[in-house]
RNA sequence: UGGCCGAUGGUGUAAUGGUAACACAGGACAUUUUGGUUGUCUUAUUCAGGGUUCGAGUCCUUGUCGGCCAACCA
C-alpha cells in the first residue's frame, strides 16, 4: 500500500474536517493559508511541533501555505537568538513556509487600525493605573465597572493616543482600550488592552516604537493581513476568539477564523516555555538543549530523528480533550526510526574482563559483524578478536536464576559474530566481587562458519581489552520523579530527579573512533545513542537516546 | 456562585444514528547469532440517570467530574 492510499484512509481530525467543509463550501475560493505564530522569547518544545505538524501539515494535504510569523509584541522578553533558533528547528523538522513574517512588520498598520477604532468611536485612552483598571475589572462572577475615562471624545483620544506614540507620556501612565462591554460575562470582553507604554529596544524596530500592541490586537490582525484562512492555537485561546472576532468586524478586514485544539502534555516532563526556562536559567539542566529538555534542540542532541517526531505527531492525533500522553510512545517512535537507520556497533559499558584460555596471547583473529541486519546493504565491519576481551558485568552471574541465558560458570554463551565460549574459572578479588572471568573458545563454532553443532540460547556483545576504545557515554533518564509535576503540590522543581544523568566510560570497538557529531548508533543490546557535539576525534562522546526495549529487565523486576 | 470547553480500554486517537477500530503500554506463544527486530493471539457493554428512535458512543435533557478565563504576557 501506498503512503498515499494509506493518508486517505486515516480518519481527519476535526480541524480537516472543518477544512475540507471549508473547500466544499467554495471559501475563500478553497485556498489554505496557516501560520505558525511563536513568540521569539524561548525554545521550540514537542508541543510546538504538534502544532507545526498541524499547521504545514493541512497546508501540505490542501494545497496550501504556511507563514512562519514571529508574534514580536513584547520587545522585553524577545531575542534575535530565539528567532535564530526557531527556523531552525521548523527547518530541520522538515517545513518550509511560504513567508518569514513579524508582527512588529505591522506595527505601523496596527496603529492606523487603532486610530481607525478612535474615530469609530470603539477605543479610548485609559489613564487609570493597573491596579485600578484590575480593580474595574470584576471577576468571573460579577460585573466589572466603567473607567472614568471611557467617554472621552474621540478628538481627546486621538491627540493622547498619537502623544503615547511619540514618547510624552510615563510607562504604565496610559493605555488604549477596546470600548466593548464591562459586563461581559466573558472577562476578554471587559474593555481589553490593546496598547501599552514600554520604553523598551525592541529586536527588530529598535526604538521606533514606545508603545506596543498587545496580543488580542496584533495576532488576529496580523492573520488577517497575511489573508490566513485557519488560524489554530491551542484551547486556552478559547476565550479569546469572541474579541478576535469583534476585532476582525469592526475593523472590517480580511475574515480569519480561530479553531482551537489541545496542547499536547507529556510524562514526566514539564512543558511550558515559563518552567523550562527556570530549569535553564537556575542550572537544573545545562541549557536550552539539554538532551534532557522537551525542546526540540534537546532532543535532536539527544538523538530524536525529524520522522521520528513527526511520526509522533502523526500518532498522537488533533482533538480538544485534554491529554497526557505517555512518553513511552515518542520513545516507541524513535526506536522504529533508528532500528532501521542506526548502524550497530559493540559497546561495553561496564566491563568485565573475559580471558579467552586456549586463544593464542598477542594474536588478533578478524571477525565479521552485520551493520544493520534490517539493511543488509549496509554491509559489514571488521571486528578484532583478541585473549582479553571485555563482556557487560550484568552478562555474568556466579548463581544465575532460571532462564538466564547468559554466561555463569560451566555455560555456554555465543560472542555475537565471533566464537562460542564456555566458563570455566572465575576469579575474585579479597571481597569477593568478581574481577575476571576464564573460558574457553570453541574453536569451529566461529560465526558464519559454525560446524560445532551447539546451540546456545545466548549471544553476548563484547569488545577486545586490548583494543577497545574509551568513550564518555552520557546515559539520561526523565528530568522528573513523578508523571506530571506541573499537577502536583507546590513548586515543581521539587520533582526532578537528581540521577537523570550519569556519565560512565564505555569501551567501544575500534569501528567507533573517529565518530562525527549527530551521528547514531545501536549499541548492540544497550540501546540508540548519539554523537554529542562535544565529541572530539580523539573522544567521542555519546548521549543514550533510549535503552532497546528489554523483556528480560522487565521480567526480572517483578 | 458567572461564562466557555471537554468526558470512548492503562494512555492517546477513531467510529459522521446501524457489528466500538487503530497505535502504544500490558499478557501469551513463535522466530531470532541483539532477551532487539519480526509474526500470531489477547485486553472496553463508550462518566451517570432520564428521554427520542426499529436502532444511540453519536441526538435531546439533567447531573457528576475535569480543564480554561479576572498579566500593561503570549
Amino acid at each position: 500500500m501506498t503512503t498515499e492510499e494509506k493518508k486517505e484512509e486515516k480518519a481527519l481530525n476535526f480541524i480537516e474536517e472543518i477544512v475540507e467543509e471549508d473547500i466544499r463550501a467554495g471559501k475563500h475560493a478553497g485556498r489554505v493559508l496557516t501560520r505558525f505564530p511563536p513568540e521569539p522569547n524561548g525554545y521550540l518544545h514537542i508541543g510546538h511541533a504538534k502544532s507545526i505538524c498541524l499547521n504545514f501539515g493541512l497546508a501540505n494535504r490542501y494545497g496550501g501555505g504556511t507563514n512562519l510569523r514571529f508574534d514580536d509584541t513584547n520587545p522585553v522578553t524577545e531575542d534575535t537568538e530565539y528567532v535564530e533558533s526557531i527556523k531552525y528547528d521548523v527547518r530541520w523538522l522538515g517545513f518550509n513556509w511560504v513567508n518569514e513574517l513579524y508582527a512588529s512588520d505591522y506595527f505601523e498598520q496596527l496603529y492606523a487600525f487603532a486610530v481607525d477604532l478612535i474615530k469609530k468611536g470603539l477605543a479610548y485612552v485609559d489613564d487609570s493605573t493597573a491596579e485600578e483598571i484590575a480593580a474595574l475589572k470584576g471577576t468571573p462572577t460579577e460585573p466589572g465597572t466603567n473607567s472614568p475615562y471611557r467617554n472621552r471624545s474621540v478628538e481627546e483620544n486621538l491627540d493622547l493616543f498619537e502623544r503615547m506614540r511619540r514618547g510624552e507620556f510615563a510607562e504604565g501612565s496610559r493605555v488604549l482600550r477596546a470600548k466593548v462591554d464591562m459586563a461581559s460575562p466573558n472577562m476578554h470582553l471587559r474593555d481589553p488592552l490593546m496598547y501599552r507604554i514600554k520604553f523598551a529596544h525592541h529586536h527588530r524596530t529598535g526604538d521606533a516604537w514606545c508603545i506596543y500592541p498587545m496580543y488580542d490586537f496584533a495576532h488576529g490582525q496580523s492573520d488577517s493581513i497575511e489573508t490566513i484562512t485557519h488560524s489554530i492555537c491551542t484551547l486556552e485561546f478559547i476565550p479569546h476568539r469572541p474579541l478576535y472576532d469583534w476585532f476582525i468586524e469592526k475593523l472590517d478586514i480580511f475574515p480569519s477564523r480561530q479553531y482551537e485544539f489541545a496542547r499536547l502534555n507529556l510524562t514526566y516532563t514539564v512543558m511550558s516555555k515559563r518552567k523550562l526556562l527556570q530549569l535553564v536559567n537556575e542550572k537544573h539542566v545545562s541549557g536550552w538543549n539539554d538532551p534532557r529538555m522537551p525542546t526540540i534542540s534537546g532532543m535532536r542532541r539527544r538523538g530524536y530523528t525529524p520522522e521520528s517526531i513527526r511520526n509522533f505527531c502523526d500518532r498522537i492525533g488533533v482533538a480538544k480533550r485534554e491529554n497526557l500522553i505517555d512518553v513511552g510512545l515518542l520513545e516507541f517512535f524513535v526506536r522504529e526510526d533508528l532500528n532501521k537507520k542506526a548502524q550497530r556497533r559493540m559497546v561495553v559499558l561496564d566491563p568485565l574482563k573475559v580471558v579467552i584460555t586456549n586463544f593464542p596471547e598477542g594474536q588478533t583473529e578478524v571477525c565479521y559483524s552485520e551493520n544493520n541486519p534490517e539493511e543488509p546493504a549496509t554491509g559489514s565491519r571488521e571486528v578484532p578478536f583478541t585473549r582479553e576481551l571485555y563482556i557487560e558485568r550484568e552478562d555474568f552471574m556466579e548463581n544465575p536464576p532460571k532462564k538466564y541465558f547468559r554466561l555463569a560458570p560451566g555455560q555456554q554463551v555465543r560472542l555475537k559474530s565471533a566464537y562460542i565460549i564456555t566458563c570455566d574459572e572465575v576469579l575474585k578479588d579479597a571481597n569477593g566481587d568478581v574481577t575476571e572471568v576464564h573460558c574457553s573458545y570453541v574453536e569451529n563454532s566461529k560465526s558464519g562458519q559454525d560446524t560445532s553443532g551447539i546451540n546456545v540460547k545466548g549471544t553476548l556483545h563484547w569488545v577486545s581489552a586490548t583494543q577497545a576504545v574509551p568513550v564518555e557515554i552520557r546515559l539520561y533518564d526523565r528530568l522528573f520523579k513523578v508523571e506530571d509535576p506541573s499537577s502536583e503540590e507546590g513548586d515543581f522543581k521539587t520533582y526532578i530527579n537528581s540521577d537523570s544523568l550519569e556519565v560512565i566510560t564505555g569501551y567501544a570497538e575500534p569501528a567507533l573512533q573517529g565518530t562525527e557529531p549527530d551521528e547514531s548508533f545501536q549499541f548492540l543490546r544497550k540501546g540508540y545513542f548519539c554523537a554529542d557535539i562535544d565529541s572530539s576525534p580523539d573522544k567521542p562522546v555519546f548521549n543514550r537516546t533510549v535503552t532497546l526495549r528489554d523483556t528480560w529487565a522487565k521480567n526480572a523486576a517483578k
